[in-house]
DNA sequence: ATTAATCCAGTTTTT
DNA sequence: CTGGATTAAT
């Protein structure tokens, strides 16, 4: 495809520090790519380019259309946080990576320990989950500040929990470093400590620059560049809940002397009416720079139709009888919501007539109890320190829970001077159970309670197992030792295992994991009164073997078991599940084109989200440029839809400001 | 004190 | 449909 001037001017742009800025529809794309390829065919090196985006998706389009042209190439491309992995791997090539759900558990436990009220404190503290995601937002913010002086600094009522909450950080900072956990946001922090050891680039790109948050702007700092190429439009930032920071990219000259700014306003994506209405929405926000878009498509273009229905599955079901008879092809046409609820919805009303859509994490494959497990399995094999892991596993066993399991791995990190792995398989013989104090002056009573309670593991483990200190816990159940036993047997099989394919296989075969199915598969078959159905259970075990098939095909693609892991953490969510008709949040769309777009559920409360413009980080301007963005993401056909009524909730709705905005309503 | 079962409320956007 | 909280059972 040919460039325009203003996208040449920007392929051509000298080394230095420049900013594109790049409204919907202009060629962005493109652009980025036309610039790496200038870059390679002047002979730099593809190992000295690095392509940062937002999804790891969209850096693979952009490294394929180029290798579709030059054949494998070496550059550096992903998220910042993938990227980041991938230098850190280097480094300690056994780090791993935690979810954030977990995380935010572990958090809860930190938190849990604190008791507001008898510390003599007369406010309400802020809900520890509401802290902990405070706690990523802080982070992402970089102040210089402490976390507790910095929440209070926000708000007036909290500040008297201020050293609180610096202490629960502090506390949960460490509980992460014992365990051996690394959150998204410790990858980019681990980075900039180690960015002495990251090798220099001659260009340094950026995508969706305005979604940058400051701790991603240090990142970039840290890195030794000879040249950055940010690309960005601020009517698009739609992040600030994460810590994107508009000013980044409002300043950018001043923070790079000599900056040069460039401008795309050639939209070669949608019609003039599509356009228009983006425009007078968007023009209510207060503009940074003025910008004006320039409409290059000829037709008239056909002009976004506003839809009502009394209720909201009425508008589900209409949406998808639109979408039925639409003569578009289904997957070039997308359904776009502001929240992720609204999804459900709309997919069982497109399903009843048959129709296949195409839906991002939602629910997900990852949140199945049984690939869970797994997860879970294979986070404990690469890091034996992740207690939570271990927990998770035993706690599949009868009589085992959280208690209990957390004093097994305690125990046999004991066993093991340390190391789980040697507690297992070659553990010291001294019961790991008995408090110190009592173990000395109660010497004889210990040896009582370890010759009873072994002889009630009989038949139950192995005899090389039997001899287990572990197996001394005064409340651990058969079914416990059992599994313990069996981990213990997974850990010797795994050692000398180095094939990604092979340790996964190893995984899915073991014995602990086929109890762990099998328990599921009961479970799933239980009936009202109780009994297990033979029939469902079959069924329920087939289902499973379809998903451990799907999981070695999914491990078949690494080269390393940890990068395997660490990448199912990375970019789970950015697994899309389905054929057909697109379904997107507003955020999932960024950067995506379709030729017929449905926004739905545009009503006051929901589009835009009036809870979360109130809350710190949102505002109605944010809300304002999720529906620009929703908009443009249009080519040639756009509606725009409400519902009346929420039959189930008993709520009355209002149109969406925004439709008054657009002039569709008065 | 722990674990298992049962019932009730609630549901933000992403790496 | 899930997570949390409450309750029953061990």
């Amino acid at each position: 495809m040919a460039l325009n001037p203003e996208q040449q001017a920007a392929v051509d742009a000298p080394f230095g520090s420049n900013l594109v800025i790049a409204s919907a529809g202009t060629g962005k794309t493109s652009t980025i790519v036309a610039r790496i390829e200038r870059l390679l065919t002047e002979g730099i090196d593809p190992r000295e380019i690095l392509l940062l985006t937002f999804t790891n998706k969209a850096a693979a389009e952009m490294v394929g259309r180029l290798e579709r042209r030059f054949g494998k190439l070496a550059i550096e491309a992903g998220t910042f946080h993938a990227v980041s992995y991938r230098w850190l791997k280097e480094i300690d090539p056994t780090l791993t990576l935690k979810e954030p759900k977990e995380l935010k558990l572990l958090f809860k436990t930190v938190y849990g320990r604190r008791d507001f009220k008898r510390a003599g404190f007369e406010g309400d503290p802020y809900q520890a989950g509401t802290l902990f995601d405070l706690y990523n937002l802080y982070q992402n913010s970089q102040p210089a500040i402490s976390f507790g002086e910095w929440v209070g600094e926000r708000s007036r009522e909290q500040r008297e929990f201020r050293e609180v909450y610096d202490d629960i950080v502090q506390e949960f900072e460490e509980l992460k470093g014992e365990y051996g956990y690394l959150s998204f946001n410790d990858l980019l922090l681990k980075a900039i400590d180690y960015r002495e050891s990251i090798r220099p680039f001659r260009e340094v790109l950026v995508d969706e620059y305005q979604d940058t948050n400051n701790l991603q702007a240090r990142f970039l700092e840290s890195l030794s560049t000879e040249s950055l190429f940010c690309v960005g439009d601020y009517d698009q930032s739609i992040y600030a809940f994460n810590g994107a920071n508009i000013a980044i990219i409002a300043s950018f000259t001043q923070r790079y002397r000599n900056g040069r700014v460039l401008n795309l306003s050639k939209n070669y994506r949608s019609t003039r009416p599509i356009l228009d209405l983006a425009d007078r929405v968007i023009s209510h926000n207060e503009r940074i720079f003025p910008k004006r878009l320039e409409v290059m498509r000829r037709e008239e273009g056909v002009p976004p139709k506003l839809l009502a229905f009394p209720d909201l599955y009425a508008q589900y079901e209409g949406i998808a009888r639109m979408v039925a008879s639409s003569p578009t092809p289904k997957d070039r046409i997308a359904i776009i919501f502001r929240n992720n609820s609204s999804a459900d919805g709309i997919e069982t009303a497109l399903r009843e007539r048959g129709i296949g859509c195409k839906r991002r994490g939602g629910i997900s494959f990852f949140d199945l109890a049984e690939i869970k497990a797994f997860f879970d399995l294979l986070a404990l094999t690469l890091n034996p320190k992740d207690m939570i892991a271990f927990i998770h596993i035993m706690e599949f066993a009868k009589g085992i829970g959280a208690h209990i399991g957390k004093e097994l791995y305690e125990g046999a990190v004991l066993c093991g001077e340390g190391d789980l792995v040697k507690g297992l398989l070659d553990p010291l013989e001294r019961n790991p159970f008995v408090k110190r104090e009592r173990n000395v002056q109660l010497a004889l009573f210990d040896d009582f309670v370890q010759m009873g309670s072994k002889g009630n593991f009989h038949g139950v483990v192995g005899d090389s197992f039997l001899s287990s200190p572990l197996l001394l816990h005064p409340k651990l159940s058969q079914e416990g030792a059992l599994f313990l036993e069996e981990l213990a047997s997974l850990f010797r099989r795994l050692r000398p295992i180095r094939r990604t394919e092979k340790y996964v296989q190893i995984l899915l075969e073991s014995g602990i994991y086929r109890h762990i199915v099998e328990k599921l598969a009961s479970k799933r078959a239980k009936l009202k009164d109780g009994s297990i159905d033979p029939r469902l259970r079959e069924e329920a075990l087939k289902r499973i073997e379809g998903r451990k098939g799907l999981i070695r095909e999914l491990a078949s693609h690494y080269g390393g078991i940890h990068s395997f892991y660490n990448a199912m953490v990375l970019g789970s969510s950015e697994m899309a599940q389905g054929e057909g008709v697109h379904l997107l949040t507003v955020h999932g769309s960024k950067g995506l084109e379709f030729d017929e777009v449905y926004i739905i559920d545009l009503m006051e409360g929901r589009f835009p989200n009036t809870k979360l413009a109130r809350r710190e980080g949102g505002s109605i301007e944010e809300e304002r440029r999720l529906f620009y963005v929703a908009v443009t993401r249009a080519r040639d056909i756009l509606y725009l839809s409400y519902a009346r009524y929420d039959p189930v909730r008993k709520e009355e709705f209002r149109p969406s400001r925004f439709l008054r905005e657009a002039g569709l309503i008065s």
